[in-house]
DNA sequence: ACATTTTCTAGACGACTGGTCTAATTGATT
DNA sequence: AATCAATTAGACCAGTCGTCTAGAAAATGT
């Protein structure tokens, strides 16, 4: 059985993504996620074949179980597709503004520094935002066939709250503020009353 | 005259400056910064007292001239308010697109990188967004008064439209495409026409 | 005009961390 | 017990930020 290769490399990717959440791709040294792991240095390079490679596993990694999360939430949450959304921009509120050190959003931490930097890293970023979105205006395109929403053209109105949303995180982080958050919702709620045609 | 003195010092700015905008501040060292500035490493601690300060005085730089310029933008332009902020929006999308390496926004590429690393350099990110959502947010009042605007609040609007912007700039940085700030800019002309009141 | 003092440049140096790789060790399989 | 794969230890060197000493340049006082 290989469980437990499988669960060393997964216990790195893990223990990773707590301190790069935190501090930044290239501000985390190989040595500190280590060390962290309690997987001795000589490791690394049998379970990675590089930082970058390791660095795209993590993005995969991560967007594996929070698009798993959003098919899950979409899939529990009862009533109507209009309140699905509001939940999930709702726990994008709280995992973002409290400081729960796991569930920080890659996208917002690492979109910036590694899209320059590494071009499979930005891939692997754009191939799960893509997911993201996607799965955003399925359930849009649900709430115009359920009637929670207005005629709304599904794809781009997820894609544009999308947008603000990373914005308003982005400046949440800059003012140390909820406050930022807390407007981007109230621009949601009044695209999804139909206020704006994308 | 200590004309020299600021020109030397200036000189180190802008040259990491275009370092900076382009791999991020982590990533970029002094030797790279001071080799291409053809300055002597013995210097630069005499003009900043470490790498955090030098960072928070390219900061200070930027948001200087960057300051200046929206006002350059906003006394020179002289038809109505309105106007005026979508000359400084179409500018956004061309210095952002294009990849004119100089002019590339600061805020956008450090804010995420930065924000939980420095805490200056985050104060000095969060007074420089802050002059700029202003200077928006008066555009748009100025805009009430003249009516080439509906009736809007000037700062809430300002801000949150910057946080779509910056958001839009994000995924453009991913996707590789100018789509999101195009759409940025269809939502922000809704916006502007009173389709959203924030 | 010269002497003195401040400002600035030069770059070697130290202590340390970065990612990478080879060689050795462990462990399983036959 | 022998073979072969999975895993680890630690050397490696380029690079990091920051310090420090010496000297060049420039400004100042007289």
């Amino acid at each position: 059985m290989n469980t437990t290769r499988q669960d060393t490399r997964q216990h790195i990717l893990d223990t990773g993504r707590r301190l790069i959440a935190g501090k930044g791709f290239t501000s985390v040294g190989l040595n500190e996620i280590l060390l962290a792991a309690s997987v001795p240095k000589g490791s690394f390079y049998h379970y990675f074949g590089s930082k970058e490679q390791y660095g795209c596993s993590l993005l995969e990694s991560y967007f594996d179980s929070y698009l798993a999360h959003i098919d899950a939430l979409f899939e529990t949450v009862t009533s109507c597709a209009r309140e699905r959304l509001i939940v999930y921009w709702q726990q994008w509120m709280d995992t973002q503004c409290d400081d729960c050190p796991d569930s920080k959003c890659l996208v917002v931490k690492l979109s910036a520094e590694v899209a320059d930097l590494s071009e499979t890293m930005r891939r692997a970023l754009h191939d799960g935002t893509n997911g993201v979105i996607a799965r955003i205006g399925n359930c849009i395109d649900e709430g115009v066939a359920d009637q929670s929403l207005p005629m709304l053209d599904g794809l781009a109105t997820a894609q544009m709250l999308y947008q603000l949303w990373l914005g308003a995180s982005l400046l949440g982080k800059i003012q140390r503020s909820r406050a930022p958050l807390e407007q981007a919702m109230v621009v949601t709620l009044q695209v999804l009353s139909g206020g704006v045609r994308v």
